[in-house]
RNA sequence: UGGGGAUUGGCCAAGCGGUUAAGGCACUCGGCUCUGACCCGAGAAUUCGUCGGUUCGAUCCCGACAUCCCCUGCCA
């Protein structure tokens, strides 16, 4: 496991020799509304990596408090998520199985006088609860007798008040400067069906309730959540104080990831799925666990980038390049390569009278495991039409009139005169090559100045080649903008390829990496059709 | 004068009173190379938002100011 400091661990140490724990035990409590993006890796990998490397052990719970928005599909897409990255959670665990334990503990606040029940309407609620500059005013019901509440609060629960007409609240202090202490919504009323518990329950605890509880019950140590939940953490400890529960769970906060050019965030997700902009949720596009798995990402690659980008309070955001850093360098030695020509221009062979050869080609020089292949070698070849040029400007490198270049796995050529058509296009350029300068053969008479890929034309496969880039067209995402005008229309392009033969001694692939065009991947659902989605773009450094 | 956070090179981010102020990404230059990628070298903060204070000594402590983020859901 890479080692990357941050301030949770510091305080995780300093707790433990402290004894102010006995043990870490963390959570990833994700709700089951939608899927997981790089953002949850984020927490995820904190979680299950910062436990781990203290010995203890984390949590997958589902947090499914609110019957309105979940649903058990993402429940068992979210687990594939997370298996898929390599975490193991110690036990799954689902809020709902703990709702009788937080209605024994709603009861316990409001025998203690903390919690009344209150019919005041949503609207005359948010009147009451004042400004940010200004104290609120306390509801008529607030000095309700414990008994009635009591006898209230256990007909709410039988289901005999309409959604809306009346809620369980805290009784806090309607002037606090904190927003979230002035009487805080504890129970409401929901009857829409409980994708878990049916309509067992007509009363729904809200996040700020039921999250300290469910700490509680799985004794979590150390509470990790985002930044904008530090207002909500007196509440969470007033819950926490005023429960009666013998193990004190603690929140800490730590900033959110964001990418530039990346949608992050579910609602926006939800709105782009619903809008039909994309595919679905694991639209190659995004940043989704499920996108980025088809888009060619593998976790490790997706794991380094979190533990290197650091875990802070600062509200920052990382350049794309740095997650195609991880991502590149983790595909580098994983992927196996292949030659393939987007934009081919024929290469003619004058002097080759051997039809076709096969010519051994390494498969991946970082990792000979992925094993060896042939491709065939011929006459007639297709090399990237940039790769050539009548008269080689300064610091060109590759095949140009009268120069010689390299082809990889195969021979030096060198280009004598070009067919073109009456517009001037480049129909063909005809070369010699040298047969003492075969690949693999030691030949060090000579080196040229640039080596280039090719397809021999005969065998070559056409392809549909599919990139994907970033979503946005701007570096940032502007919530005031609508999503569809921010979307590059650029963010996918289609491409027709010629890819080699996948004849001697292929393997069924999922990954490849074109050489200089980038690291492209196999979507395993189009390979048929040959689609790939692009992972990297390799840039090149060449400049006229 | 509501409250809560944050402020270290273009982007992340270590650092916890005495350091030449880590590291990664990006960028530049050089080397290597069966692609210019990869790999290997080298390069940037006289300085840690600003101004004061404490101290023999401050990025690290205190104060003021500035800027950015979060908080008025019966969402999470």
């Amino acid at each position: 496991m890479k080692e990357s400091s941050n301030f949770i661990r510091n305080i995780m140490i300093d707790d433990l020799d402290n004894k102010v724990v006995d043990g870490i035990v963390t959570r990833f409590p994700p709700e089951p509304n939608g899927l997981l993006h790089i953002g949850h890796v984020k927490a995820i990998t904190i979680n299950f990596d910062l436990a781990k490397e203290f010995g203890g052990y984390t949590y997958l719970r589902f947090d499914d408090t609110n019957p309105e928005k979940e649903d058990e599909r993402f429940v068992k897409l979210i687990q594939e998520d997370i298996k898929w990255l390599g975490f193991e959670p110690v036990e799954v665990r689902y809020a709902s199985d703990y709702f009788e334990e937080m209605y024994e503990r709603a009861v316990i606040l409001i025998k203690k006088g903390l919690a009344y029940v209150d019919d005041t309407s949503p609207e005359d609620m948010r009147a009451q609860r004042g400004t940010l500059t200004e104290p609120g005013t306390e509801s008529p019901r607030r000095n309700r007798p414990i008994e009635e509440n009591l006898d209230l609060f256990e007909r709410m629960r039988a289901g005999e008040f309409e959604e809306g007409s009346v809620v369980l609240r805290a009784k806090i202090d309607m002037a606090s400067p904190n927003m979230n202490l002035r009487d805080p919504v504890i129970y409401r009323i929901v009857h829409e069906p409980h994708y878990r518990t049916g309509d067992k329950w007509h009363i729904y605890p809200m996040y700020d309730f039921a999250h300290p509880l469910e700490d509680y019950v799985e004794r979590i140590s150390h509470s990790l959540c985002s930044l904008e939940f530090e207002n909500n953490r007196p509440l969470y400890d007033w819950y926490i104080d005023n429960t009666d529960v013998e193990f004190k769970p603690r929140q800490f906060e730590f900033a959110k990831l964001n990418i530039t050019g990346a949608i992050l965030g579910k609602r926006n997700i939800i709105k782009l799925v619903e809008d039909g902009l994309i595919d679905g949720w694991d639209d190659p596009r995004l940043l989704t666990i499920s996108g980025m798995r088809r888009r060619g990402y593998r976790p490790e690659g997706i794991k380094n980038f979190i533990r290197e980008t650091g875990v802070s309070k600062e509200n920052s955001i990382v350049e794309f390049h740095m997650l195609e850093h991880f991502i590149r360098e983790d595909l580098k030695l994983a992927a196996p390569r292949i030659m393939a020509v987007l934009d081919p221009v024929k290469v003619v062979i004058t002097n080759w009278d051997k039809g076709v050869e096969w010519v051994p080609a390494e498969n991946n020089i970082e990792n000979p495991e992925l094993g060896d292949r042939e491709m065939p070698f011929g006459r007639e070849l297709y090399i990237e039409r940039e790769d050539f040029m009548e008269v080689p400007e300064k610091r060109f490198r590759r095949l140009s009139l009268g120069n010689e270049v390299r082809l990889k796995y195969g021979y030096f050529i060198k280009a004598n005169d070009v067919v073109k058509d009456e517009e001037g296009n480049i129909l063909e350029i005809h070369c010699t090559y040298d047969p003492a300068t075969k690949s693999g053969s030691g030949f060090e008479e000579r080196k040229p100045k640039g080596t280039i890929h090719w397809v021999e034309a005969s065998h070559a496969v056409e392809a549909k080649v599919l990139r994907y880039g970033q979503l946005l067209k701007e570096e940032n995402y502007d919530a005031d903008l609508p999503l569809e005008e921010q979307i590059d229309p650029q963010s996918v392009q289609e491409f027709r390829a010629l890819i080699e033969p996948f004849a001697k001694g292929s393997k069924p692939f999922d990954r490849y990496q074109f050489y200089r065009h980038g690291y492209f991947s196999v979507d395993p659902k189009h390979t048929e059709e040959l689609t790939f989605n692009e992972v990297v773009p390799m840039k090149s450094s060449y400049r006229p």
